[in-house]
DNA sequence: CTGTTAGCGCCTTCAA
DNA sequence: TTGAAGGCGCTAACAG
């Protein structure tokens, strides 16, 4: 291992003092120009990289935001990294990511780690069974700014970026019923998670609003995979009631239902309307194409990094007063275009 | 912000030296277990925690390793990363991860911002475009391993973790060949990169293997987009004959083939037969399900950071010796079961 | 505009 | 088995 060049080393050559150096180095306004140059160039020449370690250790910051997600592969996820990365990148700071796969245990020891790293501030979407705020406790305590997205925590001190999962609920069991289907299975998450909990509201109240009864029969709580899918027809053939429809709350799963409907030999949406959720790339390559909503991966996690950002700038704080509310958009497709269908035929 | 609690605290209320304190923290070997036991107890009351930084700026290592890939948004990459991340941190170590946007220069701009957090090594996918090691060069003086992944770089002193792209580009046009296509077009992106030129070298060298004269005119150079699959069909149907068979080098060009072809009358594999490349998950979504090569992403991340803190514990080299070559595999749909097909028919 | 000084919190010789 | 002391490299007062 070479010897590191410090700022020591430059101030020497160029017989300065090192604060100068220092000061230069971050282009700090109240240094010549000149010797500002003659610095970079020394710096340049001895292959200088400033030890980020020292500069933390003083400054007692990183520039390093924490990311705990469900999981790093799926395609709404990691639209939403792209979106952090690409905003975070540009102001300055590094982002540091991990997953919970989904479990509670490991989105606690993420925490920790995270905890240790002294992450400047930490965004986390929260795991499917994860129950209480402990493990971000010590966060708040020492002032860490905490910001939830997606799947999120109300909590007084943190700030949440979401979409109005109960408006896009509403809009697309609504845009069911207005293609006839009075039916209307709903498979969903766990309703621990706010976004499928609202999901559900939103089923309800439009049901409610086209005078339909709310039946829980009518409602599965499930892990929203491949798997599941299967197992949501399953459950649907063994009901009293032969649904009309099924709106799933994601894609992923959606899918599996339409394949495994078009298997047993239901035709879509003739015999059943299906509606997805998240605007997932395959929702378009599946035959029908599948009615979902659009969700902003990318947005949501620029506007979180944006958001987060500018409370350690100083520039506004972190409280639930600077929650967002994206906009979601149905996104009408084959899969539940039954009218027109009927009608053509 | 309350004050962090050090070791100094802890070593005062003890009655101890902080060089005791920092010992037992780190379970030297040399402190008395009971006294251990005491400090592990008062450190857990008062909440400390460890300041990495100042561990790091005296110890000069982090236990962070550098990611940085093309795009966060593929399905591969975030398979990927998943397998990266849960090796990673099982180790102990942190992943900072940044994309370069298929550009040379943010390549180049992550790369100085990876050197100057002083990861502890660097895994890295090129972007499309990105000629020179220049931007690596530094790593490799100051000796922080470089290992590249997927779309690598041959140098003396980095690892590389690929599949075998040429004998998976063999065995998919063979495959095509079998079902008795013989004019088989090509399309492929940035030839700069291993992974397509070696998959078009597996290609010319079936083509030769089984009689079939290589022309230049049928591969063409795209940047395997939605978009670059139309631009495909265009192409295509200008060519002096018209091909049986599309070799497309990554599913989502493949996908937007298929869909392009389907629109224009095609039958799939009837007239033409598709085959991709990746197993993205919309490759068994689309119809014709996609032939397509598996690859095992997961794994790749996996393997990558192992053969990384591999070397960081002082297991082995980062050199080439220790490059791995995974296995992918030729999944064979209904996109290019052409014999079969017809025989039914 | 530049220099002096004094740590940030930790680890690691060296000495006991 | 423990302590004393110095320094990792940088920055932020405070002074000029």
């Amino acid at each position: 291992m070479e010897k590191e060049v410090t700022i020591y080393d430059i101030a020497k050559i160029l017989n300065l003092s090192p604060a100068t150096v220092s000061r230069a180095l971050n282009d700090h306004p109240a240094i010549n120009s000149k010797t500002k140059l003659s610095i970079a160039n020394t710096a340049a020449e001895l292959g200088y990289r400033s030890n980020t370690f020292a500069s933390n250790l003083r400054r007692k910051s990183t520039s390093t935001l924490g990311v705990i997600v469900p999981r790093l592969d799926s395609s709404f996820m990691s639209a939403v990294l792209a979106g952090m990365e690409e905003v975070a990148n540009k102001a300055g700071y590094n982002l540091l990511i991990s997953q919970s796969l989904e479990s509670q245990g490991k989105e606690k020891s993420n925490a920790k780690t995270m905890y240790n790293s002294r992450v400047d501030g930490l965004l986390v979407s929260l795991a499917y069974d994860t129950e209480g705020f402990d493990h971000f406790e010590n966060f708040v305590k020492k002032r860490v700014p905490v910001l939830f997205f997606d799947r999120i925590f109300d909590h007084s001190e943190c700030a949440t970026i979401v979409i109005d999962n109960e408006k896009a609920g509403y809009d697309v069991t609504s845009h069911l019923i207005m293609q006839g289907c009075t039916h209307i299975l709903h498979v969903t998450g766990n309703l621990k998670r706010n976004v499928y909990i609202d999901r559900l509201s939103g089923y309800r109240k439009a049901l409610e609003a086209h005078g339909i009864a709310f039946d829980e029969a009518w409602v599965l709580e499930t892990d929203l995979s491949r798997e599941a899918g299967k197992a949501a027809v399953d459950y649907m053939e063994k009901l009293p009631v032969r649904p009309d429809a099924i709106f799933v709350a994601n894609d992923i799963c959606a899918i599996s239902c339409i394949q495994e409907l078009k298997q047993r030999g239901y035709r879509i949406p003739e015999d059943i309307a299906i509606a997805g959720f998240n605007n997932d790339p395959v929702s378009q390559v599946v035959e029908p194409s599948l009615t979902t909503v659009y969700y902003p991966g990318k947005e949501m996690g620029a506007i979180a990094v944006k958001t987060m950002i500018n409370h350690l700038t100083g520039t506004s704080d972190i409280d639930p007063a600077n929650s967002v509310v994206l906009q979601s958009e149905l996104l009408i497709r084959d899969s539940s275009r039954k009218l027109q269908r009927e009608a053509r035929n």
